[in-house]
RNA sequence: GCCCGGAUGGCGGAAUUGGUAGACGCGCCAGACUCAAAAUCUGGUGUUGGCAACAACGUGCAGGUUCGAUUCCUGUUCCGGGCACCA
């Protein structure tokens, strides 16, 4: 009896569905685990064999934890809304329901080939009304509530009218007075420095209330810029945007200021770098999150402005320096900075405007990765607010709109950008840091004491910090801030395929829609394309339009943000989760998915997570209790050489191909040499050179499909029916009669056609197989280049498992003898050593532990049951399928999913003695066995009688005997 | 530019807490079986020198700490991910 992978895998695929092996409950004695992938967005592309590394890790934790006794919520489905069918729909005008339908189906046909344990009766899927009704339920939640700062919470924005009825907003200023400054409403503006009573709240009409509570929403409407496309009319992605112009025709793109949804993220800056000691992420992971929250501690200083122009402006500068004061030669604004006009001189009029157009369709990540300085004069300068030192002004784009105030003092002896900044423009530096300052580079230090700085002189920087800020505030000259980087999150985008926003204008005022009118569902449009002025396809619906309805919709996150609660609940039609579900399963105990999603996605669930705990519709502020991060799977290309030669007189229509190490020794020959070479060649292709020798020749490496490749042999005959015969007339120069391609790793993509379907390997080794090989090819979190070669020896491993149960001739082998103590101790450490491994998250060495396991039983002849049992209940979640139809050859008639993990018993694990590694300065000569209770005394003995130490020693006496217990043992001569 | 990773034989990787570098698998070489091939099995395989015993070198690069460093520290190069509208 073979090991017939095909039967065995279809039968069990079958059993299982029929059986609803996979079906959770919410109700268990056991308890509960939660195992989460990262939400897929099911692309046209399909799988390759780099998605499913994270779905296999996580199913085999999954059935591990079952094994081990509990209740394993382990849930599959889709994050449906999405750009790409959108653009799909643009070009193909397939309604992007129908184009995402069938990806699903696709989608869905390729995860079911490879043994997943999902619970499909809990399957989700963001673009359905049934959910997204729920997406926008919670975000009307966060449209009515705003962030209590002396509660520390979110509370309901009703709460907030009432306490503004009672005593104005001087308990309560605005959250982000910087963006209410650049709001075009001039009253608003206002808003920002000044609180107003309640006498004047009672004053205000119906809008202007509205319009200052929108200041307070977690969930608010206001302006900001976006990628905007005159020539396509529409709003572009950062990633459809390439150097300025569309990636699409390549038209021009520049910024342009759109009303924006957003969420008021910032508000939870410090309640998301605190979550972050609760939750078991990697420290890199933690860093990330809290490098992009970017808190720092400062303060913010006043200048005074003088222009030619008057007036009495003052600029607001945000410094984590402070004690810099005296070394600031020069001020930066950003480009985007509403009051330049204001300020610039007559003289400096024409540059600033020619700079700003330069600016215009540069974007953020440019504009600070540009190593090229720019920058221009503004003609005004500003007041160094202790002794009134004129300080020029200057707009460059390394200081960013967004971040602080939006202008900096800049310090070139202590910031090496300003330092870069000042010598290319000749600005005079200032050195305040003494002999700290070399004049060729800047210095940060903190410990420098400080020069030239009026009071401070003497003074140690980092102490100078303090004095100067409460100088400041003691003068009213600025205050001490704290700061984020972070800024609020963009909730809108100019798209059909997204939810709609269950929000109508009535006279200017967002009015939610009430419970009862959700979903608000997406309309049926006639086409995707944008509205007049950008305003995304709802707009040019009349119906929708005609009800005053938003016509912006959500992005990508907001069905992802809290799509793990709703696999708690999936068929709740009275809310989005019930508290008993969410109660029961509580967070997501291990989440696996990639660091692509450390900032966005990570960070926005982890918002709506606390927002829903503050207004205790949960029960945890955390979402994922740990998180493991897959690395990524990287394509192995493979080329083919095409050597084209120019000035051929006859070519006979042939397209010729070197084999890889041909092409390299060519490449450096000269063209008639080459020719002449290629023409000695058997058979001759029928090249005929023109008068006086060919003119060139040139080799050309072209992506060959990976799929018709052997390792690195191509194969011909597939070569020529690749592409609908595209190289149909292909001759070949090869390498001892084979074709050897060249290599090179890149990203899996379509477009290098390096990508490998894993369902194509399930036909041809098996799921088992298939599964155990993603395994086995290096650790979860490591990127690697995916390579098929290697699937090889795992099959051979299932096969030569199989065969410790059936033989080719014999038949069944196993048998019920007992087994001798040397077949227990391998069992014992294999089953020590798969679970310590699969715990750790160690799949690789579990796999090759299973390996190791399988060589030594079969030296041993072991066919034993009492072995081979619990051996394929620890073997069953890295090869579910082949281990159940074991299983039930053993005469169990229940799945081995319900089976028990064995315990490792100690009793076999034990050794008494160990072959220690004996070095002479720390250099290992030889080996030892001693008793693992040996003495320092009776080791120094043993190890001095021994020949290579004798040798190694010549004579003299050891300087010291280092030995180390069940470690090693090292003689220092 | 900024933030976060990574680098070990021909290849993927192992070495879990500073203690035998290269487990396991691929590939390659040799052998068995076969008319032959495939499959399977057995043995070998870091590099250099040597018949061998053995020796020297060896974990991106340059230093350092240590009896001992792939592991810790400093600097540096290259590669990958992210940088706010891809998801």
């Amino acid at each position: 009896m073979e090991y017939n992978f095909r039967r065995i895998e279809e039968k069990w695929q079958e059993q299982w569905i029929k059986d609803q092996v996979y079906r959770v409950n919410n109700d268990s004695p056991k308890p509960k685990y939660y195992v989460l992938d990262m939400f897929p967005y099911p692309s046209g592309a399909g799988l390759h064999v780099g998605h499913p590394l994270g779905y296999i890790a996580s199913d085999i934790f999954a059935r591990y934890k079952r094994l081990k006794g509990f209740n394993v919520l382990h849930p599959m489905g889709y994050d449906a809304f999405g750009l790409p069918a959108e653009q799909y729909a643009i070009e193909h005008g397939v309604h992007p329901a129908i184009s995402t339908a069938t990806n699903i189906k696709n989608f869905r046909s390729q995860l079911d080939r490879m043994g997943f344990s999902f619970d499909w009766s809990r399957e989700v899927n963001t673009s359905y009304p049934k959910y997204y009704r729920w997406t926008q339920w919670i975000f009307l939640q966060l449209f009515n509530s705003y962030y209590n700062r002396s509660s520390n919470r979110a509370e309901s924005i009703a709460g907030l009218a009432g306490i503004f009825e009672k005593e104005g907003n001087q308990n309560h200023p605005v959250p982000s007075p910087p963006s209410l400054r650049q709001n075009p409403s001039a009253a608003l503006s206002a808003l920002a420095d000044q609180p107003f009573k309640a006498a004047d709240w009672a004053s205000f009409d119906e809008k202007a209330r509205e319009d200052i509570l929108m200041e307070y929403r977690l969930a608010y409407c206001g302006y900001g810029e976006v990628n905007w496309c005159e020539a396509l009319g529409t709003v572009l992605a950062n990633d459809e945007v390439i150097n300025g112009v569309s990636e699409r025709g390549g038209y021009p793109v520049v910024k342009k200021k759109l009303r924006q949804w957003y969420l008021r993220i910032t508000e939870y800056a410090d309640r998301l770098i605190e979550g972050l000691a609760d939750v078991d992420f990697s420290e890199s992971m933690k860093e990330m999150q809290a490098n992009w929250i970017g808190k720092s501690h400062g303060a913010e200083i006043d200048f005074a402005v003088e222009s030619e122009k008057g007036g009495t402006r003052t600029m607001r500068v945000y410094t984590t320096r402070p004690d810099t004061i005296f070394g600031v030669d020069f001020m930066v604004v950003a480009p985007e900075t509403g009051w330049l006009g204001d300020i610039v001189s007559m003289a400096q009029e024409a540059e600033v405007k020619e700079y700003m157009e330069y600016v215009k369709n540069r974007s953020d990540r440019e504009r600070q990765a540009e190593k090229k300085i720019s920058g221009c004069f503004t003609g005004a300068y500003a007041l160094n607010p202790f002794n009134g030192r004129k300080i020029p002004i200057w707009v460059s784009e390394y200081v960013l709109a967004g971040y602080g105030t939006g202008a900096i003092m800049a310090v070139p002896c202590g910031d090496e950008r300003d330092f870069r900044f000042a010598s290319h423009f000749n600005i005079p530096i200032t050195n305040i840091i003494g002999g700290e300052f070399n004049g060729q580079q800047a210095n940060d230090t903190r410990d420098a004491k400080l020069e030239n700085s009026d009071f401070l002189n003497g003074v140690v920087m980092s102490a100078a910090i303090e004095i100067v800020i409460s100088r400041l505030e003691s003068l009213g000259l600025g205050k001490r801030k704290k700061n984020y980087k972070m800024r609020d999150a963009a909730f809108s985008r100019q798209r059909y395929w997204g939810e709609p926003f269950p929000i109508q204008w009535k006279s200017g005022i967002a009015t939610p829609l009430s419970v009862e009118e959700l979903p608000l569902e997406l309309p049926h449009v006639a086409n995707y394309g944008p509205g007049s002025e950008g305003e995304g396809p709802l707009a040019v619906i009349d119906e929708w339009t005609k009800r005053g309805l938003e016509t912006n919709t959500m992005p990508g996150y907001a069905g992802s943000s809290w799509y793990f609660l709703r696999y708690m609940d999936p068929d709740n039609d009275r809310a989005f989760c019930s508290r008993k579900a969410s109660d029961y399963w509580g967070q997501v105990d291990l989440y696996v998915g990639g660091t692509e999603h450390a900032v966005g996605h990570l960070l926005y669930s982890r918002l709506w997570t606390k927002v829903l705990y503050d207004l205790d519709l949960i029960g945890y502020q955390e979402p994922y209790k740990k998180l493991v991060n897959q690395g990524m799977i990287q394509g192995s290309s493979r080329f083919v050489y095409r050597l084209d030669f120019t000035g051929l007189e006859y070519k006979n229509n042939v397209e010729i191909f070197v084999s890889s190490g041909i092409a390299k020794r060519l490449m450096p020959m000269p063209a008639h040499e080459i020719f002449s070479w290629v023409k000695k060649q058997s058979p001759d292709f029928g090249l005929v050179a023109a008068e006086g020798g060919v003119a060139g020749a040139q080799i050309s490496p072209i992506h060959v499909d990976v799929n018709i490749v052997d390792g690195v042999e191509l194969d011909i005959e597939a070569f020529k029916t690749w592409r609908s015969g595209e190289f149909a007339n292909a001759v070949f120069i090869t390498e001892d009669g084979r074709y050897i391609c060249g290599v090179e790793v890149e990203k899996m993509s379509k477009r290098y056609f390096n990508t490998v379907n894993p369902s194509d390997l399930c036909d041809k080794y098996g799921a088992d197989t298939y599964r155990m090989y993603e395994m086995f090819l290096g650790p979860v979190e490591q990127s690697k280049p995916w390579d098929t070669k290697g699937i090889e020896g795992v099959y051979r491993f299932l096969k030569k498992l199989w065969r410790l149960f059936y033989d080719e001739n014999k038949g069944r082998v196993w048998n019920e003898t007992g087994a001798t103590e040397a077949e227990l101790r391998v069992l014992h450490r294999t089953i020590k050593k798969i679970e310590e491994d699969t715990e750790r998250f160690s799949f690789n060495t579990g796999v090759s532990a299973s390996m190791i396991a399988v060589n030594e039983l079969g030296e041993l002849g072991c066919h034993k049951r009492e072995v081979l049992e619990p051996l394929i209940i620890i073997l069953s979640p890295y090869i579910p399928h082949v281990c159940e139809e074991l299983w039930h050859h053993f005469g169990n008639n229940s799945s081995i999913l319900d089976a028990v993990f064995p315990r490792a018993d100690n009793k076999y694990l034990i050794q008494s003695s160990k072959n220690y590694p004996v070095a002479l300065n720390g250099r290992t000569r030889t080996e030892l066995n001693i008793s693992l209770d040996a003495t320092q005394d009776q080791v120094e003995s043993i190890v001095l009688e021994n020949e290579t130490v004798k040798k190694w020693l010549e004579g003299r006496p050891p300087k010291k005997i280092i030995y180390v217990k069940n470690k090693m043992i090292n003689v220092v001569v």
